[in-house]
DNA sequence: GCTGAAGTTGCGAAGGATTTGCAAGTAGCA
DNA sequence: TGCTACTTGCAAATCCTTCGCAACTTCAGC
């Protein structure tokens, strides 16, 4: 397995459960900390929920998972090669949409250009009325 | 005071601790509850938490002030007629910087011609790194 | 393969942020 | 001024996330 490079590069291990945990968020495309457990448990009943929690962080600091925020508090999970998108939050049904990076490269430009802030558009979601929600 | 309209017509009443939490909303510019809670109690100690957390709730509800998510967690409130600006939160130092909702005109337009989202421009924050940090 | 050091896990408890239930208090129409 | 419904304060309850710690497991070195 290519991840155990990452992890071993940084004196860490590859325990069963941190496997279960990235399979899980790869499989789930986005999730929260307790959908991930809950998806790890369906397999494997034993796992504790701060596992998951830790394991979360640490598979982010090796840079295989990434987190959004999503608006309502807690953060979203994703595997780092699956964020080529950004997210369209629905605020009247909660709907997770998801749109292509490109979409946003002239607002990117416009920031960086006016103010030299240099956006992480992987990370931000955009809050609004989804195509459903405005009729 | 033209906010007791906004009140009254939906049946709610001008208290004197909605007044104080809507002026230190006002004041602060961005604020948490928590910080709102404690610019209230500068001047008017006896203000419980649990009251600014349902004050804020019901002027958001009236329309006189709006949250954000910033990140971390926590919603920052502000005043519904500041709302002009988005927020560009540092992921490094964390500093929250303004910018005019019209640099995101033409990615808010894109959304909306690809996508039929309705992109709800002052409740989003942008991530990245500010100027200063990129150095 | 076996061993030891260091990273990990499970569990329960600790924290912090919000929310809720309820009785007492108060704004504002009649 | 009286009443009714909305509000407040307080304390307890939740939720979500993090911590402390003892027992356990990975994996580099022998």
């Amino acid at each position: 397995m290519a991840d155990k490079h990452e992890l071993r590069d940084k004196g860490l291990r590859l325990t069963p459960q941190r496997e279960l945990v990235l399979s899980a968020v790869r499989e789930l495309g986005h999730a929260t900390p307790e959908e991930v457990a809950e998806k790890v448990r369906s397999t494997h009943p034993g796992i504790n929920l701060s596992t998951v929690y830790r394991n979360l962080e640490t598979l982010e600091n090796v840079g295989l998972v990434q987190h959004t925020h999503l608006g309502h508090g807690g953060a979203t999970y994703h595997a780092a090669e699956e964020l080529t998108h950004l997210h369209l939050v629905c605020s009247d049904c909660g709907s997770v949409g998801d749109a292509p990076i490109d979409v946003a490269a002239n607002f990117v430009q416009n920031l960086s250009d006016d103010y030299g802030f240099k956006t992480d558009v992987t990370h931000f979601a955009v809050y609004g009325l989804c195509a459903a929600c405005v009729k």
